[in-house]
DNA sequence: CGGTGTCGGCTACCATACAAGTACTCCAGC
DNA sequence: GCTGGAGTACTTGTATGGTAGCCGACACCG
């Protein structure tokens, strides 16, 4: 079972990271958004609870927060699911992260700093090793600070948590894209555009390459939907997930194994 | 004590709103915005279940809640204290609220209908209504509807939690300041300035307008600042804020009285 | 008189026990 | 074979117990 020894795990656990709460929140975050758990999933506190080596009180806690940010969905004495896809809520973070984000590259125009600008080229470094080598888990985090420190750059960067709250909806349904279309090199195009145009303090083309390149991200979604509809769930009919047959657990459980919180 | 029967006070509880959790955050909420419960003043999970007459469980995790939403800071082992006023998350909310309260109408102006428009005015009128009584509590729960009934006519309501999330931060302070200045009619003009430019269709005027709406709410709370500094905090001093002296404690819990769930 | 160690009480964190409710399962009756 | 209903195994929600850690008060010592 390979369970959090009593004190050691605890303790491991708490030199890496903060308290069990936050390790186990950002533990299934980063699952759910990398399509390790898929929209649908059953996640029930007690097994979460045997799985991580912890007790049901942090699991839940984290659930709750999950919850608070439309990762998954608390449907009482009935279960807790990984939230499926929502056409509305795909649009509303689109609109959010739009927004808040060519906000920023306003002020980002204006302030950026020659050391800003070569930070950004850096990570555009990076995410072309990240092309060559294939590797898209590696592109998805570079992808992710990139955007971070544009708004940094800006003298935003407190309001990043909100676009990245947005931007975790569109990147599972775009995590199911990426591997499949060789978009990433027009991706780092765009990127490396947005920086140029940056450079040169031209607001208004910047404005334009950013909202194409945050368009074509959305557009790539509207592709995996006709693809993979059962990740997807209407907008009206909030659909009652149905639970598992009895006896697939024992199954299930043997099946998948590891990952406990004391690597 | 007026503690909340096993049975019926939940009973009722249900009845009224949702879970203990959805009810216990919801009042701590409104009494922070509201600055019944000021900044800095400690929130105990034990006193608190105590005076609501519920456990400390869904009192514990609305503190959770709560300090996700920046309204409370928690000190592990040390107590949980409703947040003081930070400048940058001022700042922060200012740009986030600004960003998306824009943007949402640049796509109102194309696609508010009549009815939209007849809603806001009705909220005008209820707006002078409350002008004329003195009510600035009506004021505010009028003012945080105008803006969402604004966002809702662009098609973006999904988006309005998190403008609300954000104006939280700035109401708090704002709280302070309208009862002083009489600015009450200035808002309300503006607020018509808006929708009366909204139904012309002239977007560059009305997002003008707005600006200058929102912008006039930021100056009130830099105002406020210097007349109460204590509610703030220095942006780089995160303050360990100190605990109570050992005996003043009797003193307050029989001073401050009343507000159990089942009223 | 100033510094220091200890002790007591408080805190949030985590674990566990109990309660209320739902859906699946399976068997009785038709 | 089909339908209905009781039973049961699960679920989340709430309550309570126990633990580590921090702070403040205070006696003790230099």
């Amino acid at each position: 079972m390979s369970l959090m020894r009593p004190r050691e795990g605890l303790h491991a656990a708490r030199a890496r990271g903060g308290n069990t709460r936050q390790l186990v929140h950002e533990l299934l975050r980063t699952r759910i958004i990398g399509l390790r758990l898929a929209p649908g999933a059953a996640l029930s506190e007690n097994d979460l609870a045997a799985e991580l080596g912890v007790s049901r009180t942090p699991v839940r806690e984290s659930l709750i927060l999950l919850a608070d940010e439309g990762l998954v969905d608390v449907y009482p004495q009935m279960g807790t699911f990984v939230s499926r896809i929502r056409f509305a809520d795909i649009a509303s973070a689109q609109f959010i992260r739009e927004a808040l984000e060519t906000a920023a590259l306003r002020d980002a125009v204006e302030r950026a700093t020659e050391r800003d600008v070569a930070d950004l080229r850096a990570l555009l470094d990076a995410q072309r090793d990240a092309e060559r080598h294939a590797d898209t888990e590696a592109f998805f985090q570079l992808d992710e600070e990139f955007h971070a420190r544009l708004m940094a750059a800006s003298g935003h960067g407190d309001a990043w948590p909100v676009v990245s709250q947005a931007k975790a909806q569109l990147d599972r349904a775009r995590r199911l894209s990426l591997p499949l279309t060789q978009q990433l090199h027009l991706l780092i195009g765009q990127h490396r555009d947005v920086v140029d145009l940056l450079e040169r303090r031209d607001l208004a083309s910047a404005d334009e390459a950013l909202r194409r390149h945050l368009r074509l991200v959305l557009s790539d979604v509207e592709k995996i939907r006709a693809r993979h509809p059962e990740l997807f769930s209407e907008d009206d009919a909030p659909i009652r997930p149905r639970r598992e047959p009895r006896d697939s657990r024992d199954r299930r459980e043997t099946a998948e194994n590891g990952g406990t919180l004391d690597g």
